[in-house]
Formats: structure tokens, sequence, C-alpha cells
RNA sequence: GCCGAAAUAGCUCAACCCGGCAGAGCAACUGAAUCGUAAUCAGUAGGUUGUAGGUUCAAUUCCUAUUUUCGGCACCA
């Protein structure tokens, strides 16, 4: 006999061997029936694992959070499954979940799949899961494995990869056998809520060298509820897309004879512009001093800091005068000739000198994305020089600043630590020791999380991103704060110390936005295009009830808000009070100032909020008051 | 760049499968209605169906190329 320990603590015997299968239904059977996995000491199993020894278990059931993970994997074996019968001559490759569900990258030869396949492949899984296929384990050395998958060259290669003696694990569903740790539900029973998603292209092991495998995304849930739950989120995601909302409210566009170059349109230039006045305000007040460097400069520029060897296909280039230029694809060899200009003094440091450069970057015609992935871009860059002792200090000053401007817009985000290249890195290994050193301890520091990226640092210094999400849950990267150690060198770049001797500079790099593009994107997604009223292209919209009887009052109100620098419009078309308050309410305009009989004879204006009901009547003095408190508290 | 899909009026979409006068709603314009919180009524105008070729008596529809966009991959702010 041995004992089994359980989450709530108590204690019970069982025969040895006993499975976790067994032991639920000892407890109950209504229990075992909501059981698909369990955890055995610490490690996930499937329910039939024979328990060998004294042993804590954790009973997996549908309501626990590892669930989902479960039966998302094995609703990819059951596709796998369903595509092998279909197409034979499928190979597999990886097919792991990810945070909404799952994928299987396949190789299906010449059979080129489109999404009209994706509801004859959920035939066929349905048709599995209604048979009701049970899900069995099978341990074999390396040997036998690679014997087993002698004709799939992916699974060849994988099971080439793992070390000598390990014991591999197979699990099988009628006659497809899959190369998988586990653990999986029992039986294909469990897999009924399932819905396939999209169709695309994936590199085998994620490497552009490699062979191009089918990959299908779908997902997977406990119940139909929860899966028309999501597919409902999903559709809802959507109508927050930026490029949905940019065309709706006018603020941006794009033109096949600029791809990736978007164009602001007049209520984009607004909310671009608050934007930028707030970054400079903020800047002025945190002791940068601002420059602004050209947009194109001399091929020899870009030789000394390395970029015509290491950027080159990503920049735009042009012949003048019989010299070569290239358009700036990043704003620091500017920045390093603006602080060679003068000499420095160890007194001027921390120098932090910030620029809102235009940059233009020849990205893959792919890789395009509204205005998270542009080939021209703003970014709110900054390059702080200092001595060595001064970069925790610095850092976490960033990390502060950020954190704050972040804040008032309520964003969330998450920060990830990118430490030196493996092969692709300059400098001493000491130095980047110390840089990703100074860069941790500044987090650690703060109390900040982070996560770690190991060998995803520039090539010229270790850095930390700050990401962010869109509507659709997709990361993207915008603040960076990067230590260079690269340009301070190529330049050159001295100071005097207080020993009247020249020294070498330490250089952050950093952007806090990231691109001024990509920020407002992320920014008409958070906001889903109802932006606060310091953000607002129009801020308030002036409606009378009716136009000749009340068009005088409504000027009068009009000239107070054009004192008080409000961004107004007014809408005297003859259309009813409803049609012009809807229109304001699509436009996500702020406020809405309705003006009839009643304001006029009291001296007052009644206003509704964006995406409120309730009417407010006061005096134009207080109203102003209010609004204007709002716009600076932001 | 690669894999897959799409492109029709300013916007959202229909007609395409199976070739035969390209249509609707919103927006715009004109007129009537002068109206108190999410769409008043009637009328007018608006299209080289992304571009270039091909097949055909006839192409929005079928074929080829190309551009752009979308979903991914790779790359990256």
């Amino acid at each position: 006999m041995i004992s089994i320990q359980f989450a709530d603590g108590n204690i019970k015997s069982f025969a040895k061997g006993v499975s976790a299968d067994a032991i639920a239904l000892a407890i109950s059977p209504s229990l075992r029936k909501r059981c698909l996995a369990a955890e055995v000491n610490g490690t996930l199993v499937d329910l039939s694992r024979p328990i060998e020894a004294d042993a804590k278990v954790v009973l997996i059931t549908d309501d626990s959070p590892v669930a989902l993970d479960i039966i998302r994997h094995s609703s990819a074996h059951l596709m796998a499954q369903a595509i092998k019968i279909m197409y034979p001559k499928a190979q597999f490759g990886v097919g792991p979940n990810i945070e909404e569900g799952f994928y299987y990258d396949i190789d299906l030869g010449d059979t080129v799949l489109t999404d009209s396949d994706l509801p004859e492949i959920e035939k066929v899984m349905a048709k599995l899961v209604a048979q009701g296929e049970t899900v069995s384990r099978q341990e074999v050395t390396k040997a036998e494995a690679l014997k087993m998958f002698t004709n799939d060259v992916y699974k060849t290669e994988i099971i080439n990869d793992l070390p000598e003696g390990e014991i591999i694990t197979l699990y099988s569903q009628g006659d497809f056998t899959d190369l998988c740790r586990g653990p999986h539900v029992p039986s294909t029973k469990w897999l009924k809520h399932f819905k396939l998603l999209s169709l695309a292209g994936a590199y085998w092991r994620g490497d552009a060298k490699n062979k191009q495998l089918t990959r299908i995304y779908g997902t997977s849930f406990f119940s139909a509820e929860e899966l028309a739950n999501y597919l409902r989120i999903v559709e809802e995601r959507k109508k927050r897309d930026h490029r949905k909302l940019g065309k709706e409210l006018d603020l941006f566009m794009l033109s096949e004879y600029g791809p990736g170059f978007p164009f602001w349109l007049p209520n984009g230039m607004i909310l671009r512009r608050e934007l930028e006045s707030f970054w400079y305000k903020v800047h002025l007040k945190e002791g940068y001093k601002l420059i602004q460097t050209p947009i194109m400069l001399n091929k020899e520029l870009w030789e000394i800091s390395g970029h015509w060897i290491n950027y080159r296909e990503h920049m735009y280039t042009s012949t003048i005068d019989d010299q070569e230029y290239a358009i700036k694809p990043m704003n620091c060899p500017g920045g390093m000739l603006v602080y060679k200009h003068d000499i420095h003094s160890y007194k001027d440091f921390p120098l932090k000198i910030g620029e809102l450069g235009l940059v233009h970057r020849h990205e893959a015609s792919g890789a395009l994305n509204g205005l998270f992935r542009v080939r021209n871009f703003t970014q709110d860059d900054a390059h702080i020089f200092m001595t060595e002792a001064m970069i925790v200090k610095e850092i976490s000053e960033l990390v502060r600043l950020y954190d704050y401007m972040y804040s008032v817009f309520g964003l969330s985000y998450h920060i990830e630590l990118s430490t030196r290249p493996l092969e692709k890195y300059i400098g001493e290994i000491a130095t980047w020791d110390r840089a990703e050193k100074a860069l941790a301890d500044a987090l650690n520091g703060m109390g900040k999380e982070y996560k770690i990226n190991p060998g995803d640092g520039a090539f010229y210094g270790p850095k930390l991103d700050f990401k962010l999400r869109d509507s659709m849950n997709r990361i993207w990267q915008c603040g960076t704060i990067q230590l260079d150690m690269n340009l301070p060198e190529r330049f050159d770049l001295t100071y005097i110390d207080q020993y009247g001797e020249k020294k070498r500079p330490v250089m952050l790099h950093r952007a806090l936005f990231g691109s001024i593009e990509r920020f407002i994107g992320i920014l008409i997604e958070h906001y889903a295009g109802a932006f606060p009223t310091w953000l607002a292209p129009v801020q308030i919209k002036v409606i009378p009830v009716n136009n000749e009887i009340h068009k005088v009052y409504a000027e009068e109100i009009i000239s107070v808000l054009s004192e008080n620098e409000f961004r107004i419009e007014a809408d005297y078309r003859e259309e009813k009070l409803g049609y012009k308050i809807r229109e304001a309410q699509t436009k996500k305009i702020p406020y809405q100032l309705v003006l009839g009989d009643k304001e006029v004879a009291e001296k007052t204006i009644t206003y509704r909020r964006y995406g409120e009901q309730e009417q407010v009547t006061l005096p134009i003095a207080d109203f102003v008051k209010m609004v204007k408190h709002e716009i600076v508290k932001k």
C-alpha cells in the first residue's frame, strides 16, 4: 500500500500502482467524471498513469487553471489525427499551446489548404470526438522512437536533438501516434468544443532558411458557451482595430503610392500634436535639451556609425552631386555629431539630449501593419551621456518616467531585459555583464518585475523593452532603454573628468513611446477611439435645438468656448436634434452641448458626455471651468 | 521577403460559384418639415469593378501577371 496525500492535507492509502483515475473513482464517481489529469508530486500526468510510491496528488478537474491547457493540447493532437486521415502523406512539425488556443505545423507536400478546408477538418475531428477515441501513453527509447518515425523528417529531427538515454513518450489515439510529453485527456470525448481559426505559413523551427509549413490555428473550451463567448470577444476586439477607427474618425490614411508611409489627416494631426506637446513639456521639466537632426546625411557618416555595414538593406539611399546619401533609419549618428560639436565636462552629466526624429526604414512588405509597423515613423528619442557610475540611477529615473507617462494613459505594460547575443556582439563580455547587471539592478531596486530574453540584445548593448498589447492581444514593443557600447567608441566621444583628463562617456539610448505612430495606434485601440478630452480632435460639439431661434445664443457660447481654446464644432444643419446627437456620439466627441429655449432663458448650457445618457444643465462659466480642469488633469 | 486570403460608389456591403444592362443602406447634394438627446420624408448625383494583359460574340464574374491590404511566419519601434 502507498499513501496518497491530497491538496486539502487528507491522506488515504491505496494499492501500489494505483492510477489517479481509480483514486478519483474511489472518492466519488461524479468527481471522476470531471477529472482529466492529475498532478503527482508537482508533475502533471495522465489520469491512467500508475502511481508507484507515496505521493502528493492533486486531481485536475475541468475548473483547474491548467485544465484548459490540457484540452487545447489534446485538441491539437485531435486535429493532427483528423488531418492524417484526410491527408495520409502529411508530416507533422510541432503543435504547442498558445495563449488563446493551439496550433499545429504541418507539411502537406503539394497539397494547398485554404480557409474552406477548415470546416471539413472540423467535421472529421467532430467524428473522432463522437467515437470517443482512447488516448494512450507509451514509453520508448530513442532508437525505438527513431524507428517508428523513420518516414517523418520533422519528428526524426526532434528525436535526434533529444539527449541519449532519454525516455521518449508517445501518445496514440486510433492509428495516429505523436511524440509528446503529455499529459492528455483520457479520451477524445473531452474535446467537444473546438474551432479551427486560421491558416498561415510558418518556417520550420522558426528559421526563414527552412521550409515553410502550413500552420493551422485553433482553440477549444470546456463548453459551447465558453467557445461562443470567446468568438464573440474576438469580434468585439476587431471593432477597436486602429485601422478601422482611424478610417471612421478620419485620423490617418494610407495610399498604395506609399505603402507603410502613413498620411496624417487633420483629426489625427491634433492627436499627434497634443501628444508631442505633452512629450516636450515633460522632457523639458526632466532636464532634457531638445534638438533636431537632418533626415538625410552623407554615406560616410553611416560608415562611421556602422549602419552602412549592419543596416544597409533597411536604408533608403540617394545620390546627390555624385555623393551617396542615406535617409536616417535611426537618430543616433546625428545625435553623436551634436555631442561632438562641443566639449563636455563631467559636471554636465547626465547630459540628456532628446529629439522627436523622423526615421525611414525599408521594412519587409509583409511586416507592414497599419500604424504599428510602418516605413517612416517618428521616434521620441533621447541620448543620455554620463559616467558609468551613474547608470543605475539614470535607468531608475527612466523607468520611473516611463511608468508615469504610461500611467497618464492608463496603459499597462511589461518589461523585458534582453541580454548579450551569443554571436553577434561588440565589446568585452565583462562590460556586457556589468551593463546587464546595471539594468537588472535598476529594476530590482524599484521592485519592478521583468522577463529576461537571453541573447536578444542589440549587437551594441543590452536593453530593456517596454511591451504593450493591442486590441487583438498582440504584443508590440514601445518604450526601450538601451545601453550603447558601440557609438561612443566609433565616434570617439569624450568628456573632461575632474582631473582634466579625456574620458569616454557611457551612453544610454532611449525611446519612451517608441514611435509616435505605433503609440498612437495603441492609444486608438486602448481608448476604442473615445479619447480623453485633452486628446480628442473635437472636444465639444455645439448643437442648437433650432437654428433660427437659438443661433445667436449658440454663437455667444461658441465665442466663450473659443476664447478658452477648446476645440469645438457647431452643427447648424437642418436636422433633428436626435440626428445630430447620434452623429456626435458615433464620432465619439467628449461633450455635446445642446442649446434651446431653456438654456437661452436661463443663460446656461446643457451637456451630455460621450457614452452617457445623463444631461446636465449649468452656467457656461462652470462648464468651462470643469472641462479646463479635466484637460489639465489629463 | 515567404504561406494563405481579399480588393466593386466617400464608407459598409450585394451581384462572381454557373460570363449576358453593376445594386442597396449610410454619407453627399436639392427640396419639404423647424423638430429637446442615437437615424424625418421625397428626390438627385455618384462606378474604366485596384492595375495591365488574355480567353470569349460578350468579363465585376474565367485565366495570367502585377500592386495594395488582411491573417500568420521571418524580421523589428
